[in-house]
DNA sequence: ATTTTAAGTTAATATCATTAACATTTGAGA
DNA sequence: TCTCAAATGTTAATGATATTAACTTAAAAT
């Protein structure tokens, strides 16, 4: 009868929890949280989250999905001020992938936890190669443009910059970089890892 | 009085602790063992594991200090052939640190989880900077000899070269290599990687 | 020999994830 | 409109786990 005390059933409890469980692990930053700690977050009981998800892991795997758009946001950002396949883009996307990892942490190391089904993992890996499309595209476009001898390569080259890029937000987000050089500059390493690797016969 | 009978003092519980949890890891492919498995398999109480550890928190992290130990060995190995200071050096510095990651798969996962408090950090990073070290010193060797103009940038490239090192096998790790280029090859990749590295101006 | 300390044991607690059993809405027909 | 099934919540129960408490035994030290 009373419509402003809670409902019965709550509505949009899934989208709801995957975003209380966004919010929760960015608040904490951790993705260690509890089943109990979104639902009451929510509002509802634990149990009622098992009627939209398999099992935790689900809850953390629709939350990985989250994250990947949030990264595709800051890629699409990233792009939109640039000329494509320039030197330019490919920084603005590396750039990109930096600072994602590092306002996003929390987000960042939940996306390259590998557990999930195997259906699961094929889903992420999808989202994965859709972001990493992006950085193909323009590394081809580059490279037609400037080294046309190495646009084959572009697959190759694409990939190992990703790696170099991936390599280097990860350090960086287990604060090992510091560690290793006092100086480091996570986005001065990875402008020159860019320009060396672009000017090599892959 | 039975000396064959299990006494009730084991005597050496924190190793075989260690040792136990190592080989679990191992043997299911996974850091994600509980403290009642390691007692089980030393053949004693899950509560006499905290006359050792503070939680188990502190038994993994005996562990990575294991891993850590593994991954110098691979190191070590891979220099006992090489001469000091060459391309092949820093080839097969790369390759060891690939091999563990594959060949290592839970303990390499295990090494880049930080969990602990700051001191159990701080001595993770001192070890891992033992490993850097000796990148770095064969890089500086290399350039002195090949490049001697960039010597002083030698820390930066090591750590520019680790991160790409780095990258390689968390995305190989992590099954992703193969998702973004069906051909990859991670040792390939790594060559490549280090030859465009050691050729630029940091 | 006695007593302290280290290192085990079993029993108890708290937190979780997950399932079971039960309750309330909602919506699709009759 | 009424009825009933499906969907979605709730509370109670189960089973793992980490961890602590209280008690025991062996070893070491005095």
């Amino acid at each position: 009868m009373n419509q402003s005390a809670t409902p019965y059933h709550h509505g949009d409890l899934r989208n709801c929890a995957i975003i209380a469980a966004a919010e929760l692990i960015e608040s904490i930053g951790s993705y260690d949280i509890t089943i109990a700690q979104v639902a009451k977050r929510v509002g509802v009981s634990p149990p009622a989250l098992y009627r939209h998800f398999k099992d935790k892991d689900a809850l953390l795997t629709a939350v990985r999905e989250l994250a990947h758009i949030g990264i595709m946001e800051y890629t699409t950002d990233a792009q939109d001020s640039v000329a494509p396949g320039t030197l330019t883009h490919i920084d603005a996307l590396g750039s990109a992938y930096l600072r994602f990892a590092m306002d996003k942490k929390a987000f960042f190391g939940l996306m390259w936890e590998n557990h999930g089904d195997a259906d699961e993992r094929r889903a992420e890996a999808r989202a994965k190669r859709t972001g990493f499309q992006v950085l193909h595209e323009a590394i081809e476009l580059y490279l037609r443009k400037q080294r046309p001898e190495s646009v084959e390569t572009s697959l190759q080259t694409a990939t190992l910059l990703w790696s170099a890029a991936h390599g280097i937000a990860t350090l960086q987000h287990n604060r090992l970089l510091d560690t290793f050089d006092h100086d480091a500059d996570a986005e001065a390493m990875l402008r020159t890892a860019t320009r060396a690797i672009l000017n090599v016969n892959v």
